[in-house]
DNA sequence: CACGCCATGTAAGGAGTTACATGATTGC
DNA sequence: GCAATCATGTAACTCCTTACATGGCGTG
C-alpha cells in the first residue's frame, strides 16, 4: 500500500541515513528532475513508512524546538523497495500544458506564440547546458554496483528529454515564421 | 480562477459544441496523449464553468434518466481560451516512476530490470508505429489557420518524446547487457 | 536586526481517481 | 441474456500544494 512518494523516500534512504529535511532538500528542483515533494508531504509519508515498518529513527538535539530525527532503512524496507523497482511502473496519464496550449494555437496571436516558444526553448536550452555540466563532472557512465550509476541514468534520460522538447519547440518556431 | 482542466475543456469546445461524454471521450487515451480526465471530473468542472459564463448548454432528451447537455462556448469563453493560449504555462514538477525506479536500480537484479526496460521499450515502439500512421493519415503539417494544424503539431511532440524515450531504453539495456 | 539555513510539524483546500447509481438502445 | 455505447451525476478517497507555526544559529 506504499505510494509512490513512499518509495522515492525509501530510494534515497537507501543511500545513506538522512533526516526528512535532507531529503526534502535532495527531492527539489534541480537536483532531482524526475521525483518532487515538499516538506510537509514528506513528513507525513515518514510517519506512514514508519507505521509500515520501513523506516527507523534516531533522535538527536536538533536546532529548533523538536528533536531531529535521523531515518533509516530498516530490513523490510529494503527488501520492499528492491521489489518494487523491478515491478511495471503504474502508467500516470500524460498532462502537458504546453502541448495543450498548442492543440488550441489556432486561435491565438502567431507573434504572441513565438515569443512563448522562443521562451520555453530558451529554458530548454540552459536546461541542456545545466545538464551537460554534470554529465561532465560525473565523466562517463560509472559501473553497475556504483550508486552514482542511477544518477548518471537518470541524467542521460533528462539530457534526452531536453533534446528532444528543445527540437520540437525549434520545429514550431519555424511552423509560426514560416506561416507569416 | 479557471484551472487546466477547465482550458482543456474550453479547448476542446473550441473545435464545437460537445455532450460531457463527448468531452471525456476526446479526452481518454489514446487519442489525445496531452491531457486527460474521467467523466466525474468533466462533469464537475463543466458546472464551474457554466458558473462563470464561460460555455452554455441546450438540453436535449437523452437515452437516460437525465437530458442530455450540448455544451458551447460562449463569447467570454472564446476570450478566455484565446488569452489563455499565449500566456507561459505553469510549471508542473517532474514526476517519473520509471526514472525513479532507475535512480534506485542498483539494488535490484539486472535479468528483472532488463525485462522491465526490454517491456517499456516495446511499448513505446508499439505507440511510434501508432502515431507514424496517424502522421501519414494527415499526410504532413496543414496550414496554420486548419484546426488539424493543432493535431499534427501535438502528434509531433508525442513522436519525439516516444523516440528519445525508445532510445533511452535502448541505451539503458545496453548498459545492463554490458554489466553481465 | 533581518534574512537564510536547519528542523519539525499541522491545517485547509484543490486536483485527480475510483466506485456507486440510473437507464435506454444496439449488437453478439 | 450480456456487454458495450450513450449519457448524466454523487461520494469517498488519495495525492499534492500552500500557508501557518515554532525557534536556534550564523552571516551580512
Amino acid at each position: 500500500m506504499t505510494s509512490t512518494l513512499g518509495f522515492a523516500i525509501l530510494a534515497v534512504l537507501a543511500r545513506g541515513e538522512r533526516t526528512g529535511y535532507d531529503i526534502a532538500a535532495s527531492m527539489r528542483r534541480p537536483v532531482s528532475y524526475f521525483w518532487t515533494a515538499g516538506h510537509s508531504q514528506i513528513h507525513a509519508e515518514l510517519q506512514k513508512l514508519l507505521a509500515a515498518e520501513l523506516v527507523t529513527y534516531e533522535k538527536e538535539a536538533g536546532p529548533g524546538p523538536q528533536d531531529k530525527k535521523i531515518y533509516r532503512l530498516t530490513g523490510d524496507g529494503t527488501a520492499a523497495l528492491r521489489a518494487w523497482i523491478t515491478e511495471p511502473p503504474r502508467e500516470r496519464p500524460e498532462r502537458d500544458e504546453l502541448v495543450l496550449k498548442t492543440y488550441a494555437a489556432g486561435l491565438a496571436d502567431p507573434a504572441a506564440l513565438r515569443r512563448l516558444f522562443a521562451d520555453q526553448l530558451a529554458r530548454h536550452e540552459a536546461r541542456l547546458v545545466e545538464y551537460a555540466r554534470e554529465e561532465e563532472a560525473i565523466g562517463g557512465p560509472p559501473a553497475f554496483g556504483d550508486p552514482r550509476w542511477g544518477n548518471y541514468a537518470a541524467l542521460r534520460c533528462g539530457l534526452g528529454y531536453e533534446r528532444h522538447r528543445a527540437e520540437w519547440c525549434r520545429w514550431m518556431l519555424d511552423q509560426l515564421n514560416a506561416s507569416l
